[in-house]
DNA sequence: ATGAAAGCGCTAACAC
DNA sequence: GTGTTAGCGCTTTCAT
């Protein structure tokens, strides 16, 4: 009896059984119709009849049968999978976008595959390939830093099958991409800082070659023009963003003379860095030197002061991408649908740069 | 000639192609030779002849071919895919041990397909069902918040299919887990905190029928009574570890008589909270209150004072689960695995609880 | 309302 | 070294 029942429970035992699948002929089998029948009562087909479609699917469930979906996929040349190509998954940001497109993409009946590029271009277009090859029935992409060639998506481009951008998206105008405006929202910012009477304003970007630095670093660039402030070349750092660049940077700005008096990051765990060392060397911000971030990352508001950033409603932009493509793939896109979406950011003013 | 150039860079104009995929038969109607033969010839089967094996390999290349990966699946009833089934996705350390997984899996020929249990057992069975149909050859699972019984995964293991566990794993003993020994590390870092001179000592813990809060909660419990302090019921505070909580957790604290004089929370984010609110109030941290975390996050160095935590190696840990995966599926699983993988965790003591 | 039959693209056992 | 053949499990005309 207890053996019994431990040969129901433990993997050990079971694992044992590897019992095949039952189809839909075993069904079709032991009710004495035909597969065409079980198939059609399965998924509810209003021709069959309230009797059979019953028996079916009451048997169906006493034998534990389960669609066989690689099948189904095969005969239909549809996978209902979804692809999905991002740099890293560490990233907030990141992380807010795919909670975003997995809430709308699930219910809908489609499922994610989700793979990093790592920031390397060569990755990318592997995970490309395989995506191409399992067949995906289209693709979400932020592209590597190193990417500027998108030559590998191709493929999909010709085959039909979408291909979406959001946050770092191609320059193409053919392409479809979702993306807040980074050149307004850092013009915003740095016009803050200005009224706040920062006038050395440093600005430390991530990779230019991708719009959303590129545009960040020219919002930032005419901001200070606007305001009749010299852009100076030697206050545009470069790096890739990480804590530890912070480190360096925030080093090479202590070493400026005249110190700064403002500090402007493209992102929030970066500036963050940045304004502990500033701390670190007794400065006080935002008095000493004022310091701003992107993204609206949690640690925005952990640290003190806590950090002016701007709000980049990953959730929302993740759900919207979802959206339209789920209308896309259902072949209900609205006309007017454009291939450049817009989703509003904000300003969000807080203690590192309040000088006023 | 303009137009010709167009027509093959633009998907406006190629997405009118839809051009059928080229199969094996295509190629080997060309070549007049067998699918068969040219089946072994893209796989480099060693039984085909070099020049054969190069036709075939060329014509594939020149006319675009791409295995059709959803056939071959079915065939070899196989997918190549693991399903990941988290809480949660925008955690830092869900994310590092995503990483991990990733950079394992993928140069084995595996992909991940991910979805999030958003912490609810409802969404947990609807994702490890549409998991178990989609055919993946394993399965990565940390379990929602109210997950008690675990029998959605029996399909699996009575497939013998592998379900590995890590982090909030299930409490069965014959699951595959992968855990740290949250045990021993909050054993650890309460011992710490009562060397600095703490007493009155809070803790705050997520959900306690998940073994990580569980066991973090107990080993404050039994590093307080080893040193003679009593466990107080009320000094111990459950929350989901939100910033929100943190926030009311924390309003909490402040209105005890007498005031604790350390919070040991369960997770950085909240802890870093709670450290806020505490400043806020003009209480020296560690001086008045020692606050200490639990992950190693990135916000447990940005804060100010850093913030004292535990260590837990994500990427190390998905690295691990994901070998020891790839073992089993290829079948050279070592006969001495065990079901219980424990990874070694570090306590960082850092200025939030120095008070000496 | 139900069934027969073809085929999605590939692989592998077996033959030669 | 290469070909033949028989499916993998399902869907979908086209019949009846």
């Amino acid at each position: 009896m207890i053996l019994l029942f431990l040969s129901s429970n433990t993997p050990f035992i079971t694992n044992m059984r590897h019992n095949k699948d039952i189809t839909i002929y075993d069904i079709a089998r032991e009710l004495n119709i035909s597969a065409a029948t079980v198939s059609r009562g399965l998924k509810n087909n209003p021709v069959i009849s309230e009797e059979t479609r019953i028996r079916i699917q009451e048997l169906a469930a006493l034998k534990g049968y389960r669609p066989n979906t690689v099948a189904r996929n095969l005969r239909r040349q549809k996978t209902n999978a979804i692809g999905m190509i991002v740099p890293r998954l560490d990233s907030y940001f990141i992380a807010t976008v795919l909670a975003g497109i997995e809430t709308v993409i699930s219910p809908a009946g489609f499922h994610l595959i989700i793979t990093q590029s790592f920031e390397s271009v060569q990755k990318e277009i592997t995970n490309t390939i395989a995506m191409f090859n399992s067949r995906v029935d289209a693709l979400i992409v932020s592209l590597a830093a190193d990417t500027t060639d998108i030559s590998h998506f191709e493929p999909f481009w010709s085959k039909g099958i979408p291909v979406f951008f959001f946050d770092r998206v191609c320059d193409k105008d053919y392409c479809q991409k979702f993306v807040i405006d980074n050149y307004e929202a850092a013009y915003a910012l740095t016009s803050h800082m200005i009224s706040q009477g920062c006038r050395k304003i440093i600005h430390i970007a991530g990779n230019t070659t991708k719009n959303v630095y590129y545009d960040r670093m020219n919002g930032y660039k005419n901001a200070l023009t606007d305001h009749g402030i010299k852009v100076k070349p030697s206050y545009i750092l470069v790096n890739n963003l990480s804590l530890q660049a912070g480190i360096v940077a925030a080093e090479k700005i202590l070493a400026l003379k005249p110190l700064p008096d403002g500090v402007f990051v493209a992102n929030d765990l970066c500036a963050a860095c940045c304004m502990q060392m500033f701390k670190e060397k007794g400065l006080r911000i935002p008095e000493d030197i004022a310091v701003a971030g992107f993204n609206n990352d949690p640690v925005s508001r952990l640290v003190e002061p806590r950090l002016t950033t701007v709000n980049y409603p990953g959730e929302l932009m993740g759900k919207l991408v979802a959206t339209c493509l789920i209308d896309k793939l259902n072949g209900k896109s609205p006309a007017d649908f454009s291939p450049l979406q817009i989703i509003k950011s904000e300003l969000l003013i807080r203690g590192s740069t309040s000088r006023i």
